[in-house]
DNA sequence: CTGAAAGCGCTTACAG
DNA sequence: CTGAAAGCGCTTACAG
């Protein structure tokens, strides 16, 4: 455990100057094949490791800039998600990096790819999107970015061979999650109601199906009563309207013991239930911590959900994008599951407090 | 977003030296009220925030040792929390931090006071220790940790005062929390055996006293059948002894729904359970996250447990105590209580992979 | 192919 | 009370 050995003490070992260590570290050639194999022994020998602190220090000379590109919308998640990106530039700025950032209208495409397009005319050096949804011609985003900057998608995959990486939850094994936890909260075989916002997007499909795929194993008399779609085109009115048609569909099925909402509107679905007196009945089961969503939970409406950590997803993403451009990372998988926690009354203590 | 100001650009403005700054950034005293007002300003002006980077590399010249001292039991919530060790020594050495490690044997107070010893001889700026209990006096911690070495209890709190602060779980509220979860998966109000390994130790109490405060509260109906303390003397016989007793008392009372044990040893009661085959009768509830315990919660006879981390419980206090003694954390509270996760099987994909 | 120098932002003796 | 210099470990032009 005695101190780490520096460039200095390899180049002193290995008879040569320093440049030329750094010449053989970065592989940047221009080295005699003897220099090279005793530079490359006393690495060896002293495990030289290079230090990140002073290699970060040198790159604010020659900083790096990253676009990040996602809804300016004003709900939880996304705020949420915007101070993730502001938390990871101030983690970032110590080391050169400068974020710019684009916040086109939730689900607008064509206002996405006027955000791309302004972030690549002011020459950043990597991407980070959250890809709109719902049109088909997603390769223009492929099309848009230039070959020489690499991108990457969070949340949201979307189909494009060249994305250096996708960062986001396993939709699937959410799904999965979210059944396991409504068998525990109702006590029976349960009916259910799904509200699924966006159904139509692949994310949401996949949620219902690992929903239904544990509740078929596990509780093979469960009952899904009917599924929802609910359109995102306007966030406030997509507010009401999971309210109502919760409303609805509970007056429609009087046999009704849970509901699962596919994303972070679950507490609207909460508000109906409680709205209608009926929280000793129905419970709610869905997606995120919010405010409104932890008072549910101590409420005894919404008795679990699965929280997505919008804040450390973004500020992952771009920690990772800016080792990967710092040379320190070479990104081993092209899809990143970011981490979920589960939230039930009794669990938020051990919460993270999003700081 | 532009450029993050530098000391230079503070001192520009001030129209004083960089020197100057610095002393008025540490109060180091010895500047004019007026230049210090000028710099001040500036600083605000300028919203100077100095590089933690920059100063990591100068820290290099004049490093700390941090002691640490922790059982060298060989068990995996042992081998995990040296692994944490490992994890933040990786991380620390390129500030140039050195960590001096000491494996007392788990339990036995004089060797850890030894241990202490050596660690203070060898020069240490800072200790970090998970204090033996079962003797009255540690008081002697505080005596024999000279007063200007700050140091920090880990997973284990004690009495003494002068320590800078205690960094754990909080066991009063995982107790709940395995409650809830005790009643969640039992589907009726359980009938429930509690071993408690080292039952005379606080930390042991609390987690049976939020168990029990949860049950009275939600399931009153629900029995604790018996509290069966196992001494922890010898790692190894415990092993043995909590399968045994866990062997005995399921024999002993056959309305026995869930064990619920009180430390990571929960795996060698679900292995009792196993080899009387009662998976489907009785359930296990406990801690930790081992390959054993990960085994038994695929087989459905562990239900849940509650992760306490330790790799990362390790790793974050140093962390903290390496941040306190570069200038860069003041300790706002005594107890900083340590994240823990629920593992459950639909869980499993979402947690950290221990990396 | 190789080395010496400048500089990233900061802290610490040292000289005045 | 104040400033100039050295140096932490590394990378990048630049000169040979």
């Amino acid at each position: 455990m005695t101190q780490q050995a520096t460039i200095k003490d390899v180049a002193r070992m290995s008879g040569v100057s320093i440049g030329t260590v750094d010449r053989v570290i970065h592989k940047r050639g221009k080295v005699s094949k003897k220099n090279e194999e005793a530079v490359l022994r006393a690495i060896d020998a002293l495990n030289y490791k290079p230090s990140q602190i002073a290699r970060a220090l040198v790159k604010r000379r020659y900083a790096y800039t990253i676009g990040v590109c996602l809804p300016g919308t004003e709900n939880d998640f996304w705020i949420k998600s915007r101070r993730g990106v502001e938390a990871a530039q101030s983690k970032l700025t110590p080391f050169g990096v400068e974020l710019i950032v684009e916040y086109p209208h939730t689900y607008n495409f064509q206002e996405q790819i006027e955000s791309l397009k302004r972030l690549i005319d002011k020459g950043v050096n990597a991407i980070l999107l959250y890809p709109f949804q719902g049109v088909q011609d997603q390769s223009l985003i492929d099309e848009i970015i230039p070959k020489n900057i690499p991108y990457a998608t969070v949340f949201e995959n979307c189909p494009s061979p060249r994305k250096l990486f996708h960062y986001g939850p396993d939709n699937l094994s959410m799904g999965k999650l979210a059944g396991r936890l409504a068998g525990l909260y109702t006590k029976n075989d349960f009916n259910c109601l799904v509200i699924a916002p966006n159904k139509r997007f692949f994310e949401t499909q996949q949620r219902i199906a690992g929903f239904t795929a544990l509740m078929e194993e596990n509780y093979p008399n469960a009952k899904i009563l009917d599924i929802c779609d609910i359109p995102m085109d306007d966030e406030i009115l997509s507010y009401r309207e999971i309210y109502d048609i919760a409303m609805e569909k509970i007056n429609e099925y009087p046999e009704l013991d849970i509901i699962y909402v596919t994303n972070g509107l679950t507490q609207w679905a909460a508000a109906a239930v409680k709205n209608m007196k009926l929280q000793n009945k129905i419970q709610v089961i869905g997606f995120e911590k919010t405010p409104m969503t932890l008072d549910f939970i101590h409420e005894k409406i919404i008795c679990a959900t699965i929280d997505q950590c919008p804040e450390k997803q973004w500020c992952d993403a771009l920690s990772i994008m800016f080792e990967y451009l710092m040379g320190q990372k070479t990104i081993a998988s092209s899809i990143i599951n970011s981490q979920c926690s589960i939230v039930m009354e009794e669990n938020i203590p051990f919460l993270d407090t999003d700081s």
